[in-house]
DNA sequence: GTCTATACACCGATAGAC
DNA sequence: GTCTATCGGTGTATAGAC
């Protein structure tokens, strides 16, 4: 039977949306977050600039929604890892190892999540987002401290010692990060557990 | 004896170099490193967008002279830091604490020398001034462990330590950063001095 | 839902006058 | 050493056709 072979109507398929973030985090990944741009996003998903604008409120929402997911990742990745130890202690460890991997391995998420400068009042499903992931740390700092001023510090200390590991290893200053990726998982593993023993 | 009370030859002052930097500092406090121009940063400091060039080869070499400076003021103020200290994990443990207040009190510094995302091989000066600051840690460390490769690690290990409650703070992860200073300070300076004592 | 076309703004960098 | 003028490029966002 006849067939058309295309329909013409649009020059894309049928998830733009999905393509448009997809392209955008290829575009992080190779110029940083700061040179991410929606002509060149559109470019690449391969429609015109003024495509993306029926599926994103402007530049900013695109890149919102791109952290959200990135958070949602990381969620998972932690909880997972954490759930593979009984010690609290052992738990926050997996935390700060898993923290490091993921940004080694998912460069430009990490670098929108933490350093693309948006607004999050403004995106609420963000925020919402991001705290859920440090809501991971709640149950392992409990059962190792009974008071919530304390372990609102464990938490904060062990993210931040986590964070500083991951930005280093991102930044290159431990070398190429895929040939650091291990030794600095180990060196974040250890720390975290020294902090948290040592509450 | 008559005098003209100022030549015209040129609109500006004696040392435009030095204006231009402060005014790029400014510019850098107000919208990030990423909304650094160098069209902006001539009209803060009245001159002509052409006027930067007798002086910077271009925009990136500006930013790597203002890293270069921010690598220099934070050797000098983490080295008086440690100074006060006489052991050696007191000493790691105010570097940390030093390094936190330089990210609060120098946020657009801070900013630039970690994230400005230029390519320290093309700037020898910049890369030598940052590696002075983590040469600051060599003695300490060495105190405290005989082995070189354990060394390295006491120092990476208490930079990305550093780092991450600086990075937190600077972000906003713990309010407002000049409300939250001195709390996150006295938890960098435990966390170092536990991961100090604990190697 | 996607396109074409466009308005508008800004930037980096250079040429040539003074 | 600074200015004026300018080129070439890129970006965000919108209007209106289909």
């Amino acid at each position: 039977m006849l067939m058309p072979t295309s329909r013409p109507t649009g020059l894309h398929h049928g998830d733009l949306r999905n393509a448009l973030l997809g392209a955008a985090l290829e575009l992080v990944a190779e110029r940083g977050a700061q040179g991410f741009t929606l002509a060149e996003t559109s470019r690449r998903a391969g429609v015109s600039v003024a495509a993306p604008y029926k599926h994103f409120a402007d530049k900013d929402a695109l890149l919102a929604e791109l952290a959200r997911t990135g958070y949602e990742r990381q969620h998972d990745l932690f909880q997972a890892a954490m759930s593979a130890e009984s010690d609290p202690a052992d738990q926050l460890a997996a935390f700060a190892a898993a923290y490091v991997a993921f940004a080694a391995e998912n460069k430009a998420l990490f670098e929108i999540t933490f350093a693309a400068g948006l607004e999050k009042q403004r995106y609420p499903a963000l925020a919402e987002a991001g705290d859920r992931v440090l809501r991971l740390l709640r149950g392992p700092a409990a059962q190792l401290t009974p008071e919530i001023a304390a372990q609102d510090d464990l938490i904060h200390t062990i993210g931040a010692a986590a964070h500083g590991f991951a930005a280093f290893l991102a930044e290159g200053i431990f070398g190429e990060p895929t040939a650091a990726l291990a030794a600095t998982q180990r060196r974040a593993r250890d720390a975290a557990r020294k902090l948290a023993l040592a509450h």
